[in-house]
DNA sequence: ACGGACCTGTTAACGGCGTTAACAGTAAAC
DNA sequence: GTTTACTGTTAACGCCGTTAACAGGTCCGT
């Protein structure tokens, strides 16, 4: 965590247009155009293979600004989380769920380059950034929150599948597994189930394969969500949050 | 559906090119190279310009593969579903559905083509191709069919979102509504689930979204489909469906 | 303080892409 | 049999990622 030693006059300088390539290179993206080196060299007024210093090839480049994207999306979450009293996860957690949607669907470049992109493809630099999607990792954060507050019912390990067993031991995708006691690790295959629901429908509205009415009303989304709150031994709260839930979805 | 006036000998060599136009797509997209105009034309033994012939645009091209893709992909879970006997639905789903996981991890490219591409993009020609994916029409029917055999829960129109109520009531996704009676239509709201959860986890194992070690072993899938069973009315030949699934995800 | 190493940018060029325009031969239509 | 329409060609444009060769500036050790 310290500064290190010595950031160095030059350090700093590459390190700032490192960080201007990243930049520019959303700006592009945000404003529809294609992400192309020529685009991102010329608008920083400079040529292209300039930016050879910077980055090995145009497909880190992509996957750099893909995990960058992740985590200022991820960012948004945290803010619309934020909303609610930091100890009614529930509440916070379906509006980080919103949130995500209500991202995806305003920004489906994005949420394709960063969501819907085959990562681990070719012995992938970075592979532990790209692995690890930052906004997982936070929703990740907020259901541990509820089921340590609400303990609702989780697999025993020795009812999952090996596989399974394996993988919630010592995930791969780093997760804030160290908090969960080993007999507990259970409620990481709740998490992954919830997790896939979420970006199930997300990515099926956002790639528009479904009725345009039903991606509009946000009724899947809602059905969804419905349907956790019970399995998150949050029933007793169901007409609240449905109420919140309706909210958030309204939220532009 | 008569077969017109006459094949002109023209048009039959047009029609004989342009298939092989689609031949050849599919020939380069499996064996992994890049899907290119100047690709296509090379193997063909042409030149890039003389394609414009026929496809307006590289783009109009893909989605005219990605369709022809999705068709036959289709065949082959038809293939798969007529293992099991016409009257048991149940298992032509499970089998259909274990099928569509197969194909789209063996053909990742080909799955992201079909089902990862934003269509309605762009004044989309060939709307009504690509919205109604062949597929989902199959899953559709198979459904149907338990549904009318086992009869199992479904929302009346009234307790739906009135988006729900519209969609279910004339889907602009070409389905097999017809066949459902008008007060019935909240079948098609189960399917809408269904087909929600089958398109998420099999997405999230192509893109790689999870750890390896549960995509491999097919766990999320199977709990997804156990899940299922009970849904549709199928809970008393669960023991039956749940071996039968493992046939399935065993299958090479 | 000075010289060499290193870092960061340049220009020129290669091969590939989608796409267009102008043109030629050939099959169909009158 | 002539005209028309269709299907292919070649040449070229502008874009792309990427590499090589080269120039100037900064940093570092002596």
């Amino acid at each position: 965590m310290a500064a290190g030693p010595a950031p160095s006059r030059r350090e700093q300088q590459r390190r700032a247009t490192y960080d201007e390539i990243v930049a520019t290179s959303r700006a592009l993206l945000a404003e529809g155009a294609e992400l192309s080196l020529r685009a991102i060299a010329g608008r920083m007024g400079v040529t292209a293979p300039a930016l050879y210093r910077y980055v090995a090839s145009y497909q880190e480049l992509v996957d750099l600004v893909a995990f960058e994207i992740d985590r200022a999306a991820t960012e948004s979450f945290v803010a619309a989380a934020a909303r609610h009293p930091a100890d009614d996860a529930a509440a916070r957690l379906i509006a980080a769920a919103a949130a995500f949607r209500r991202w995806a669907l305003s920004h489906p470049r994005e949420f394709g380059l960063v969501f819907a992109n085959p990562i681990a493809d070719t012995a992938c630099t970075r592979r532990e950034l790209l692995t690890s999607a930052t906004s997982g990792h936070f929703m990740n954060g907020l259901l541990v929150e509820i089921w340590e507050r609400h303990r609702f019912p989780r697999p025993e390990l020795d009812e999952l599948p090996v596989a399974v067993q394996e993988a919630v031991r010592d995930p791969l995708i780093p997760m804030d597994a160290s908090v969960i006691p080993a007999e507990d690790r259970g409620v990481l295959w709740v998490f992954m189930h919830a997790w896939q629901s979420l970006y199930g429908v997300v990515t099926l509205e956002v790639f528009g394969h479904m009725d345009p009415r039903i991606i509009e009303s946000g009724a899947m989304f809602t059905s969804m969500v419905h349907q956790w709150i019970p399995r998150l031994g949050l029933a007793d709260d169901d007409v609240r949050l449905h109420r919140l839930l309706a909210e958030e979805i309204a939220r532009t």
